[in-house]
DNA sequence: ACAAAAGTGTTCGCTATACACCCATGA
DNA sequence: TCATGGGTGTATAGCGAACACTTTTGT
């Protein structure tokens, strides 16, 4: 099985610690033996070649299970990335290189959106950098670029399917989620209204149980109900 | 200036002729010069490989330019189709290898959609066909599911972008959006509620003119001002 | 008692929807 | 004069936005 050195695929994994939202990056030279101690971070996308006979969902969700050990992970192609001027920095293709073995002159890259729950502990920890989506640093590649596509194609999605619920803990406060759509959307929002809408929102199902230990009035805990959400959005399609 | 074997573009490119909503396909088996009156047909996209060296934008522009002779047109690449089951056809990898000359084993297509001014007179009659999007027959490869994707694409970005003027003449009547909007979402409007709502939009300007040598009341024109346009959704981006 | 976040209602303007008739023209 | 599509207004329900105070807990 051979590594096709013309398509790639690269992952935006966002994730949500309560207070900012995150994107997973890898340093490029962690591994490496020579000046561990005065190398500069090269942060990258985490991101792989396809194989010549592998299905590029695939083959991104090859790159999440072997980073992180998760599967069945929302993961979403939002954006193909295909100048030939991708590649013009110089020790981002003498590394692509070094890495692949193959000599490379143009990649294509599909780039994809996954959303994890953060607040897991994953196999990667202290492979891979979490870091604020914001003030991020300049990227190898053309992965800035593709991190500012991949969280404005979230932003547009919001509204239209249930992806809060990917980066939130299975049960979760009003006010975290809240956060989330403020921190995603880029503004402040009314906790009032916010409320009430969604209050009407009948996939959103309270728990009996409330936050414990915490110097103010608990919050209380509520769950995302997938089946009523499949149910209510089919019977909205359908009534068009 | 070589061309890649591993991936090309593909363009579906609508067209409305205040009836319906065409795309347009060609016949792969047009130019055969053996069997002339009884090959069957062979519809497919337009679409082509990528130069070594091609930003895939300017390869999807390249094909719209050969085929129609136009430039500057509306076109916006949507999804990614990667799978390696794509030439599982026989007749689908034997046409791509002789026209290519080139030994092919996966090809990754990146599909665009583009929209264009049917009514206006383009080079390439009688070299393609025009065929109503629905009930379409059975295409090369899979390019059925491209087109059904680019309608879905379609619809969702028909209330974001000012993408229905890229189809209509640059004066037209409301009958004529509406219809356009009645077939792009695939649901009846009422009229009346059409024509206050966009009555309310800015960039829509009433003309002088009106239809003329018509057997009932002449419609009034109106077109599109882009300008105003730009104007009103900066604002609208911004104030959020 | 205080600090800190949870939780709660009302008003107003806008928007979506439903619905029926007269008008201008060519044939 | 008839057939054809153009063009018009009103009433209602629901939604989004603005806005301030009381409640519950830990310290």
């Amino acid at each position: 099985m051979k590594l096709n050195p013309h398509v790639s695929v690269d992952c935006v994994i966002f994730g949500f610690d309560s207070l900012s939202l995150k994107v997973l990056l890898i340093d490029r030279n962690l591994g490496l033996k020579t000046n561990k101690q005065t190398a500069p971070k090269s942060l990258k996308l985490p991101g792989s070649l396809v194989y010549d006979d592998e299905d590029i969902n695939t083959a991104a969700n090859r790159v999440l299970k072997d980073l992180t050990g998760l599967e069945n992970i929302y993961l979403q192609q939002f954006h193909v990335f295909g100048s030939p001027k991708r590649l013009n920095k110089k020790e981002d293709l003498a590394w692509l290189q070094s890495q692949t073995k193959m000599k490379i002159n143009r990649v294509v890259t599909i780039a994809y959106y996954s959303l994890i729950k953060l607040h897991l502990s994953l196999p990667c920890e202290g492979k891979v950098i979490w870091h604020d989506v914001m003030n991020l640093p300049e990227l190898a590649f053309d992965h800035n670029e593709i991190v500012q596509k991949g969280l404005l194609t979230l932003r547009l999605e919001l509204n239209n399917k249930p992806i809060a619920f990917e980066l939130l803990p299975k049960k979760f406060t009003i006010r975290q989620l809240q956060k989330l759509y403020e921190i995603i959307l880029g503004k402040n929002l009314d906790n009032r209204n916010f409320r009430k809408s969604i209050s009407k929102w009948e996939h959103i199902l309270s728990l009996k149980e409330k936050e414990m230990k915490v110097a103010h009035k608990p919050a209380q805990y509520f769950k995302f109900d997938k089946r009523i959400y499949n149910k209510m959005n089919k019977e909205y399609l359908t009534e068009q």
